[in-house]
DNA sequence: ACGGATTTGTTCGTATGTATA
DNA sequence: ATATACATACGAACAAATCCG
């Protein structure tokens, strides 16, 4: 155990050199213990590369490693001039029937806000078509949109909504800033989930700036359908979620 | 598009120098466009590097960046003195209250064998403890296991079961395959699921040989616990699927 | 609002051990 | 055995962003 006491971050803290083990791998594997152990708490700022390297007995690049190493993993966030802090724990994301972004938000004591990035009208794609019972080549409107939580990007979606049924519920939207009160105003008083299909990937660099992640992060990507009080289907949305920020959570 | 004339894969394909576009760029997004189109099926041995080369007039190590990308994406999987591979589609892994991996695959046409790495007696760490309401410190079982469909590794679980009450339920695994029929032997006729947690990040180099990767892809966490069918925790699971064999399909 | 101190980011150079061809 | 490549580790200096009195 690395127990130190009264917290100086500067201590002598020798590492097992000539063990099996490289030495950025085991401060790595120490400071990750340490977050581990609340001795580092989510938020907080660790203490700098050079008293790191001081406490180890290494060079700051050695250090430099070993954090990259965390930050990767997204156990640690990296500002110039700022600092390097303990990233906070994934937010709960319920996935149900009725789950509402918006509501969930609430529930964590954030503010949640969507915003519309772009909306065009087209021509539906087979797998778009298929998705919402229309026939191929059907028009639909296609919204991209940025969901934040208290400001920090949680996710971006590809939305799309058949035509000419929803025409005008983009300005409705970027109005609101939530689909559940634009769909209030198209006569859709409920909506709920009918399937959700869920997979993982590398963010590219568009959706690593887009969500503010340094990129390479992992991105979750939830497909769903949803139908309205009638059954009827009325949406496909292709969510996109980092995974450093959310777990999901299943409601079954 | 890349019409060819009976699958010649030699004929000459030029690039357009002198676009935007880098070579190896071109080359790759030409060779996914034949994936997509159904020109090179999953599991399909793609042509030989050379043969790239000849077609599209470039040395072979532009063919090999552009393949690099393409298995950095999951798309294709290049095996030393095998060739190169094309993917196949993601599996779909249904999660619901009662989802058995052994029925799943069956349904899919394909066998399931479950393998038993090892299996340790240990002491419960809080959240484990937590998750199988067992008082901290208490006895569990600790069994790690590889899933595979039709020899695929598919996913890699992590199992904690409560001691003394399941002891000697890894030799019953190990003997079956199926933690379902090992159940059987242990009073437990039926169980369901409580709660799922789904998360996502990249594999580690252990994880990623276990499972056969190729290291720096996707896996999907999915942490889970169940109840026999009088209600009681009985299980907690860490399960590791690659997101590029599978997606998971939420049943609600 | 300013400026210096702090902190991370980047780029040189050097040396060493290890695995590979 | 020799050569090559690669990862690891240390050192120094400077750039750039941030923090704080």
């Amino acid at each position: 155990m690395t127990e130190r006491s009264h917290f100086d971050p500067t201590a002598s803290d020798p590492l097992d050199r000539g063990a099996g083990l490289t030495a950025w791998r085991q401060i790595a594997d120490r400071i990750e213990a340490d977050i581990a152990g609340g001795l580092f708490k989510p938020g907080e700022k660790l203490p700098g590369e050079m008293q790191f390297a001081q406490r180890f007995g290494v060079n700051r690049h050695t250090v430099r490693r070993a954090l990259a190493a965390l930050a990767a993993r997204g156990l640690v966030r990296a500002t110039q001039g700022g600092g390097t802090f303990v990233e906070a724990k994934p937010l709960p994301y319920a996935i149900g029937r009725k789950t509402r972004f918006s509501e969930l938000m609430a529930k964590a004591g954030r503010e949640a806000r969507g915003e519309l990035i772009r909306s065009t009208e087209t021509i539906a794609t087979a797998e778009i078509a298929e998705a919402l019972g229309l026939k191929p080549d059907a028009a639909v409107l296609e919204m991209v949109t940025l969901n934040r939580a208290d400001e920090v990007p949680i996710s971006m979606a590809w939305t799309w909504l058949p035509l000419p049924r929803f025409s005008g519920i983009d300005a409705t939207y970027r109005k609101t800033g939530s689909l559940t009160r634009a769909f209030a105003r198209h006569e859709v008083s409920d909506y709920s989930r009918l399937s959700t299909r869920i997979s993982a990937r590398i963010a590219t660099v568009e959706e690593a700036a887009c969500l503010e992640l340094s990129p390479g992060r992992v991105l979750l990507v939830i497909d769903s359908i949803n139908v309205n009080q009638y059954g009827h289907r009325i949406q496909a949305t292709r969510s996109f979620f980092s995974a450093d920020r959310v777990d999901l959570v299943i409601e079954q």
